[in-house]
DNA sequence: ACATACATACCGATTACTCTGTATATTTTT
DNA sequence: AAAAATATACAGAGTAATCGGTATGTATGT
């Protein structure tokens, strides 16, 4: 909720400066070991900002993972696979983009909402459903261009567009736990690779009539 | 919690007790979120059986990710999927297994290692790599499978042993994710059943040949 | 006797949060 | 239009509670 009002904005106000914070800091540190001091100095407010803005460290959480989703929605919504005309295309230009983007930093390319859930997801239910809103809604958009493809080749399959959608996030997510544990992206995208793969035998010609022949 | 003031092992020593205690709790709440004195009253022990048994709250990280991979070593050790001929059976076989296990609580299905690697992979080196040793080492073990697998359909592809090994604990860790996210145990079989999805179709036959077509 | 394996009391540091003050913007009153 | 009143957006000092860790005492096995 942007406030309408006139006063000074210099680089952000507060707010988004925070919340800018909350997205770097807690990729880092965590939810639970990153401080309200530790957020305020990496935004440059004092607390008495912090909680002029938020009732509470965990009520940033879940604004930090609505930021979340709505920036990391405009990032994809403007990314160039779209402009495919396959569906399939689109799809697999979605998993080349995302593995293009796993780079640098780990903190730079790891997922705010998977790790914010994974860490609070029995002590916050409020962050939890925030992160849970933010990793299916990007799920979401990929639904379409799964649909159209499968209608596109003739595939009936006993998995559903949504179930491999919720898939391509759990392999990144998965992907994004090993390249912290290793401290390498490269394994991360290796796991991408794996996972283009197996979309693409899905959607292989040669495979499509032996879709229904065994229940998983 | 009244305490027999005679020293006897009851259930186990103190610091077993802790060792379990971490591994619980630390899945529900997480590594940062559990305080010494919750893991102190879980096992039913002080804060001086604690600092006793492990000289930091750290170090019991450290030694709950040693005493993970021992446990859910020997688990998977004794699995019933091992008694398959072929390699590839055995191999179905574990994701089978993984499947199965997660029921119930999803505190009680998922994976402490990959828990702790998220939350403190920048804050604590020492409890990251215990727990990378704990994930790759487990990942290792279904190497010798695959390559056997691979070399009984005459596979040659572009991917290795290891890194399809890696992929699975990949999957894996992330269904654990959009299971939290969620509350449902359901959306991580359904990951599951994708990576099962995948492994079919690494190594049917109708695909062998046209596996080294395409560079992903 | 000595080390081990705890129990208990305690402590300094940290943490999320509160309270009060203040400069500026906006609205209302005169 | 000027003045007064009110609201906003912070700054900054302060606090109660909590946390990881320590110091010391004690029972027990060797």
């Amino acid at each position: 909720m942007p406030k309408p009002t006139k006063q000074e904005p210099e680089r952000g106000d507060a707010r988004t400066r925070l919340l800018e914070a909350a997205r770097d800091v807690i990729r880092q540190k965590g939810f639970t070991n990153t401080t309200v001091s530790d957020l305020c100095q990496a935004a440059g407010v004092t607390s008495g900002a912090f909680f002029h803005n938020f009732k509470s460290k965990e009520a940033l959480g879940v604004a930090a993972a609505e930021y979340w989703a709505e920036t990391t929605g405009e990032l994809f919504r403007g990314a160039p696979y779209h402009a495919s005309q396959d569906p399939l295309d689109r799809l697999l230009g979605y998993i080349d983009f995302r593995k293009a983007i796993i780079d640098g930093d780990v903190a730079e390319f790891t997922c705010l909402a998977g790790t914010m859930a994974q860490e609070v997801y029995d002590t916050s239910p409020a962050i939890r459903d925030a992160c849970a809103a933010s990793i299916l809604g990007h799920a979401a958009t990929l639904e379409a261009d799964i649909e159209e493809a499968m209608t596109a080749q003739g595939i009936q399959a006993n998995w559903t567009p949504a179930s491999l959608a919720r898939h391509t996030q759990a392999v990144l997510q998965g992907a994004f736990i090993l390249a912290k544990a290793t401290g390498n992206p490269e394994v991360a995208r290796e796991s991408v690779d794996h996972l283009r793969r197996y979309v693409e035998f899905l959607f292989s010609n040669s495979s499509k009539e032996q879709r229904n022949d065994r229940a998983p």
